[in-house]
DNA sequence: ACACATTATATTAACGTTTATATTCTAGAT
DNA sequence: ATCTAGAATATAAACGTTAATATAATGTGT
């Protein structure tokens, strides 16, 4: 195997060629074809033979694009991994490369902030043509926001919105999500029904909105929202779904995590699940629903990737627009187990 | 929130300040300490007014080094995704970040070649400091490799090695694993054992190696190795594992996906597992082992992540040395329900 | 008032490209 | 032989840095 012999330059190639490094330059990249083919063909064949490939760090520094896209996400969970999937196939087919950095959320949102900044001046320093993130903590996101937004770095968000915040967006269709999840239930003959969410998260609202929207919209039922994180929403849920009568018979939630908490509540209750009380979920991969045999629904993560990646390609070779997009991949309703005829 | 004003350069800073680019890259770097507090203060003031960012890229050009990593990985399954998360950890904690590809190989190895050797110019192009890669197949990896080595760039390898190519190499300790297979179904009292492979596999030679070293070093006991991509293997498998006397009475694969077919084969031949044979796989998180309730190995991709990421940075950071290395992570038998004593 | 260290800052070239503009060469028309 | 239009190639500046070396500005001891 032959010895490391390092990187060839244009310098290297026109000395050997007796021409110049502007010659090499236009030959190699097809610029200005009046080059006669004799000094074409031996340029060509010394680039070849050195194995010459451009410094794309020099060009980038006079071109000012880098052919780079920055990606932060949150976690390792399954879901974002496919998003991460779906970025990377659709920008690789752009020759676009994706550096990719975790910045570990902490439930809390505590422990925020400095991560995010060194791995966002990672990005900045290097000159990415644009940065797709899922944020991860409201208030703290602003922070580091404020540095990709002020130096005109096009900026994709995934799988979840930032208030204030108006750019291009790909993620899930909750609203529809939330639909589907009332019309399945009323399908089966409910009509009192929770919704139990976050209201913290963009996302949980959205399934709110739409759940609520049909019920509301469907005469004889009514839906009520739960905040789960808040004090006594336990016992709140258990009064609801066992007090007789009007009591709510079927519990639509902003997660499978969540939903299996409630069926745990339920059953503790004295409730089964689904003969008593319906329960659905959402999924974003990281439960095997399979196997708990919850009525849930799939997202389409490696979709809402290549949605994001294709708003940053556009962005990216189309700057200065204002059109800002959003582009939702609607969830599939899995129905299992945990959902049956009302009563 | 104020309007995009692009990135402030030492240029635009040192205009401001009334000094030389000279003097604002020497304070803002802390080089040559012997500049006047006051104009310190001075640039450094404008410096953080403008929130100034070094051009990565052109610091880059200058020095050579860019703090960027070149990650390829065949496929998205989870084991993968946690090798490149053990990587990312530990190459994040030195500033470098990764661009992350990878390049699907397809199991026939017919469709390699270009999608590689553009991913590896890109990451060459983009003169990465070095590369971690996990070889996907023999043959075409080597066209590519050559790229690498050649030009002097440090190369990792994880997961899997390549024949004829000594580099630093972090993987599983396949050849204790072979033995703790080995131990363990001698414990339950087998004598007779098979081992199920793939020898275009390093990974499957160390496993078998240790599998039948343990094995020839033990009295009355004996293994044989079968090709599992050979023609007729499945039949020569359940001939071995039927036939009387001197039947074989377990089995240790290479996978838990050659695992759990030989346990259909084996309950399709009459026996049933682990009552008559037992069955130890190895695992790559690939299938969900517990439900299947395979006895099993856990490798740590974490682990294995991280170390090649260490080696990686010690190699970038003290080039030309020639002392390559091999981590090897102990993999943990998992002991489940398909391994029993033997009758 | 002078050489002399220091201390502080500037000059310059370099890294590997791209690109606008300028120059040289060749051949055909006058 | 001279002019001129293209064709072929070169010059030079720029991108944003770093770093070796040079200069200028101060203060000290005689």
């Amino acid at each position: 195997m032959a010895e490391p012999k390092g990187n060839a330059t244009l310098k290297a190639i026109a000395e050997e060629a007796g021409v110049t490094i502007t010659t090499v330059s236009c030959i190699l990249n097809n610029k200005g074809g009046k080059y006669a083919a004799k000094t074409k063909a031996k340029v060509q064949a010394i680039a070849d033979r050195l194995k010459y490939r451009p410094n794309a760090l020099a060009t980038s520094v006079r071109t000012g694009k880098t052919g780079t896209a920055g990606v932060m996400i949150p976690n390792r969970h399954q879901f974002y991994s496919r998003v991460v999937s779906g970025i990377h196939d659709t920008l690789l087919n752009h020759d676009t490369l994706m550096l990719l950095c975790w910045n570990d959320d902490h439930p809390d949102g505590r422990t925020f902030g400095d991560k995010e900044r060194r791995i966002i001046h990672g990005l900045v320093d290097r000159r990415v043509d644009g940065i797709i993130l899922r944020p991860a903590h409201e208030d703290l996101d602003r922070s580091y926001f404020e540095e990709i937004w002020e130096r005109g770095i096009p900026l994709i968000l995934v799988d979840r919105e930032m208030s204030n915040v108006t750019t291009d967006f790909a993620g899930t269709n909750d609203e529809v999500g939330g639909a589907l999840a009332a019309e399945h239930l009323l399908f089966l003959g409910h009509r009192r029904m929770l919704y139990v969410g976050d209201s913290n998260i963009s996302t949980s609202n959205h399934r709110q909105d739409g759940f609520l929207r049909v019920l509301t919209g469907t005469r004889d039922a009514c839906g009520q929202a739960i905040e789960f994180y808040s004090w006594g929403a336990n016992e709140q849920i258990v009064e609801l779904i066992t007090q007789q009568p009007d009591r709510a018979t079927a519990v639509f939630c902003i997660n499978d995590f969540i939903a299996s908490q409630i069926m745990s509540l339920a059953r503790d209750a004295g409730l089964s699940v689904p003969e008593d009380v319906s329960v659905v979920g959402f999924g974003d991969q990281s439960l095997p629903d399979a196997a708990v045999g919850l009525t849930t629904f799939n997202q389409s993560p490696a979709q809402i990737g290549a949605a994001a990646a294709q708003m940053y390609l556009d962005r990216v070779n189309a700057p200065g627009h204002t059109d800002y997009r959003t582009i939702l991949i609607k969830p599939d309703l899995v129905v299992r187990g945990s959902t049956a005829l009302a009563k």
